[in-house]
Parts: structure tokens; C-alpha cells; sequence
DNA sequence: AATGAATGTCAACAAGTGTTGACATTCATA
DNA sequence: TATGAATGTCAACACTTGTTGACATTCATT
């Protein structure tokens, strides 16, 4: 860990690595000290306590001002690459990995999908338009991410120039343009 | 708990509603045996230890006899049905939850992800046939099961007759059939 | 009734948890 | 240099965790 940033930065950054790898309640405080390489006391002044640290590390975590902005291609794409889906790293964060490893736990679990579930939902449903259409496109992003990172599904395989690659995107495009006859 | 029940047998049901309801790591011996109306120690004379117990919780709960055997329509009801996407219970247990909830444990992942997983998929490739689509249909449950169940998004509501049930049977049927062109 | 296996009870262990208060040090400002 | 705030250190608290050994009870079989 950079010795040159605050303690506070440094127990922050350290605390979102562990939560964000291996969930709340599978992470203790003096793991997180040891790894920021501060003392435990320290958590307590600078975030109260441990769900205050976690709240932190929620902070500014999704920005959608880099991402389109209208229906697209290039949302598929876009939405591809920021749900990591591309890549095969079970320890790459993801806001989906970290809101399901926290469902369990009421006060977490409410407070992640605060933080981040509401957000990617109204952003999709704003581009997208239809909020069912929406639901539907993000029910599409949710299972391949789930495929490649918790299952590690066998047939999925690198997501780079597969045959799953290529129907992946037709269903997401399915998801965002067909109409029910 | 039914106080007929071989008291090994009550320990079992307990820690598989605990297990399955919370993951592995946020349950407590004492807590299942308080649950079974027994005492710790008898976990470690049936079981061995924590992981027996768990692995115990395991054993026949993915059954496909009664699922259908070749590619169709019924196929697609069946398989929303098994996976409980019908149901928006949190609690409802379901194997897709079990594995997302322990994916941050290798020891314990590996455990479930064979038991079941492999399972799932090796029945889902027998019956669709071609590999790469197997694991997209899977994706698709996938994600209609987080969505619902996990992120609770609020556009997906009841999946009876609302318009995203009857589009997300056509993305299960697309899965199905489509040939990329 | 006596034997032995099966089953249940209790207390304790070492280690880990989040949390806290008292104390020491550093450092910028007056 | 002196003051006070900011920052870091240490030990301990009450509690929970999985695990274990010694002991008591129940029960079927001889």
C-alpha cells in the first residue's frame, strides 16, 4: 500500500479491496488495519465503525458520465466492459459480485443496493427508455456476469470471439429492440 | 422442528435452511443446533465438523428425473419453475443463491459449484445439445434470478403476467433457437 | 438384570470479533 | 517556545466462533 496517502485513503482503499473480494461479514478490522498498515483504533475515528468504513468504500464507485448516453451499440458494448464481463478474474470488483455476496445481510444488502443497484437501474432506464425493457437488458448483463465470474459456467469460455460471445450481444440487442407479438 | 425426526436428521434440515439462507460463513453451530433442539457437540459425532454438516445439505437436492428430457416450450416452464424465478421470496432457497452466497469462499465454492453446478449444467447440455447454447440459456435464468430475487429490481415485479415475464420467455426461447447469421 | 453401544449433556479451550478508553506522539499555529 | 489539535499506539472489554473431552443417560440385546 502507497505509504505517501493519508491513513484515512489508505484504510479506505484497503477496506474496499477486502468487501468489495470477500463481502462484509467475511472481513474483519484488523485485517484491514494490517493491510492499510495502521492501527485498528483508527477505524473507529475516522469512520465511526465497521458499517461506516464499508459505507465509504461505496462512495463515487459508479459514474456514468463516461458511458452513452442514448440506445445503442455502443451500450452494449460500454455496459459489456464496465460489468467487467470480459474478463475471467473472480477477484476483478464488481458491483453485481459485491451485491450479491452481501444479499444475506439486511442492513448490507439495503445499503449496497442503495448505493449502486438504484443507480444502474435508473441510468439503464433512462437510455433505454422502457423500464421493463431496461429490467430485462440489466436480467441479460446479471447472468452472463454470474456465467463467467460465480458459476465459471465451462462452455462460456473467454468472452473474446466465441460463439456465446457473439449470441451473448444478439440478446442483448433482442433485450433492448424486439417487441413482444 | 418435528420432534419425530432422528435427531441427526433435524440437525441436517436446520443447517440446510440456515446454510441456504445466509451462506456458509454467517452461520453458527450453536445457532443450528439451538434451531434443531440439540446440542453442538452432537454435530461433531454425525458429522465430523462444519464442512461435513454443510457438504451433508448437499446430497440429493439437484434431482432432474422429473424435468423434461428433450428441447421445448415446457422446457422453458420447468426450468423458470426449478430455479423459483416465479418466486420473489429472498428466502425461497434456491441453488443459484447457495452459490453466488459462497463464491467468495474457495474451499466452500468449489464444494457447491461441484455438487450442483456441474449438475445443472451437464443436464441442461444433454437435453439442448449444443454446449454454447446450454450455457447461454443458463445465463439467462441466471440473470432473471439475481434480478429478482438478489437485486430486486423494482421493474421486474411479479413474474406472472407482467410484460417482462412474457419477454423474458421469449429471451429464454431465443437461447433456445436462434442461430446467429 | 447385565453388558455395551448409541445418544445426549455440560464445561471449557484457544482464537477471533467489534468496540473502546487511556495514553503517547507529531505537527502546525499562535 | 508554548499551546492545542490531529494523529498514532496499546491494552483490554465482552462476546462469538469451531472444536473437544469427560461424563451422564437411554436403550436394545444377551
Amino acid at each position: 500500500m502507497d505509504p505517501d496517502l493519508t491513513t484515512k485513503e489508505r484504510l479506505q482503499r484497503a477496506a474496499k479491496a477486502a468487501f468489495w473480494a470477500r463481502g462484509y461479514s467475511n472481513v474483519g478490522l484488523r485485517e484491514i488495519a494490517r493491510a492499510a498498515g495502521a492501527d485498528v483504533a483508527l477505524i473507529k475515528r475516522y469512520f465511526g465503525d465497521k458499517l461506516g468504513l464499508f459505507s465509504a468504500t461505496l462512495d463515487r464507485a459508479f459514474d456514468t458520465s463516461a458511458l452513452p448516453q442514448t440506445n445503442g451499440a455502443d451500450l452494449v458494448e460500454a455496459v459489456v466492459h464496465l460489468f467487467s464481463i470480459a474478463s475471467r478474474d473472480p477477484n476483478d470488483p464488481s458491483i453485481i459480485r459485491l451485491i450479491l455476496m452481501n444479499a444475506h445481510d439486511a442492513e448490507v444488502g439495503a445499503l449496497v443496493r442503495a448505493a449502486h443497484g438504484q443507480q444502474m437501474q435508473s441510468y439503464l432506464e433512462r437510455v433505454i427508455g422502457d423500464p421493463t425493457r431496461a429490467a430485462l437488458f440489466m436480467s441479460v448483463i446479471l447472468g452472463a456476469s454470474v456465467a463467467e465470474k460465480s458459476l465459471r459456467l465451462q462452455a462460456t469460455a473467454p468472452l473474446g470471439s466465441s460463439g456465446y460471445a457473439a449470441e451473448l450481444r444478439y440478446m442483448l440487442q433482442a433485450a433492448l429492440a424486439y417487441k413482444v407479438t
